[in-house]
DNA sequence: GTGGTCTAGACCACC
DNA sequence: GTGGTCTAGACCACA
């Protein structure tokens, strides 16, 4: 895993977490990795899982049964929607369209944009 | 000043004085305030400016002159403008598209926030 | 069952069956409901279960008789009342006085909720 | 210090530093005792405590300022006032009147023992 | 100096 | 086996 230095890594991991949910590729009432697995799958010490995970549960993305596991909650989804939505809107938006403003940038130039980056994925 | 972003606050400065020249406010050949001046007027240590000053000088957009203080390069809007777009179109923007994606965001509705934020900002 | 609480599960089925002999429910020689029995009815680990009972056990309040099962003992009643007031009189009640004190609380106000409570209660 | 052993230590820490609010001890606006100094002076590691801090950051009683340190925040007295109200009414008021139920104990004698209570601390 | 993060390793209660 | 906590010690960015 490729790890950006500027954002902590258990963040990177809750980032990752949370995206994973959103392309549901995780399934409500799916059990998580146990720290130690998720630990070593991605190559860090399982008390930076442990960090994410706990930061997952208390945003109610994450469920913790006793001596068993995590779990996926049954409102991930749309608590995981709200968190990046939430972000997005309030943090993310209003810096892009304020830096636009300081480019010059027209709406116009952001949309053609879109539509090269979409047809660029399109064909990878 | 709201210090509260995760940011350094060395580089919301550092961002602060880039919107200011992108502006229009700073013009070439200004001297940019004192260290000292700009801590006591945002608030903050002089040393933190101290670096802000550093990273734009080694940006080329302040130029320092040894014992008199610094000033705003000749090549200060179009160095800064470089800097900015370069961030906003490599950084910025991919991960808003991606974000987009994860959100079943259309451009529609993000053309859509745009006007609104525009006229928001008109109305101010 | 929640077992949502932060007390051991073990412990919160000790205090559910301590509760039940208190309220009458559960009279003295009977059998109590085989580990395997109890662990399915309140969907937990039948260890979780065996850890209970052996916890009542050392308390008095149950007997295991090898290879038939447990029972509520002849002075389960007292046991178990001698075990819940000398908790209530030496850990809960300190605190709770504490806490009032703290919180600037009446014993008036804290005499309103009880009845309060009680009404409640009743109505339901 | 003396730990209970069936508490976390780093809640413990966030309790005792609650009550020292809500006892007036520390005022808006002071600075807490930066992390290493508070560890070292109730004698557990310094991890601990920013443990301990992060939560009351959390909480909206303690405040981070970059690089100086954690401030009480000026809401922090409302803030633990509520926090610790909401523990007492919705967790441990109701467990106190549900045994005081099976203790078949009197909100009478619960005066008693207030009003022992109180004399006894006065004495003191 | 401050806090923030991460690692390594340990011990615990619990299932 | 699970997660939860704590320690010890390190390194970092920041003021």
């Amino acid at each position: 895993m490729n790890w950006n230095s500027n954002k902590a890594i258990y963040l990177q991991i809750v980032d990752r977490i949370i995206d994973e949910i959103l392309a549901g590729k995780a399934q409500i009432g799916d059990r998580a990795l146990s720290v130690r697995e998720y630990a070593a799958q991605v190559q860090v010490n399982p008390n930076t899982v442990v960090r994410s995970y706990g930061f997952l549960e208390t945003e109610g993305i994450l469920l913790n049964q006793r001596g068993i596991g995590f779990f996926i909650s049954a409102a991930a989804q749309e608590k995981a929607r709200a968190f990046k939505r939430k972000e997005f809107m309030e943090e993310i938006l209003p810096e892009v369209f304020r830096t636009m403003d300081l480019l010059q940038m027209s709406i116009q130039e952001l949309n053609d944009c879109y539509h090269q980056n979409i047809n660029h994925e399109k064909t990878n």
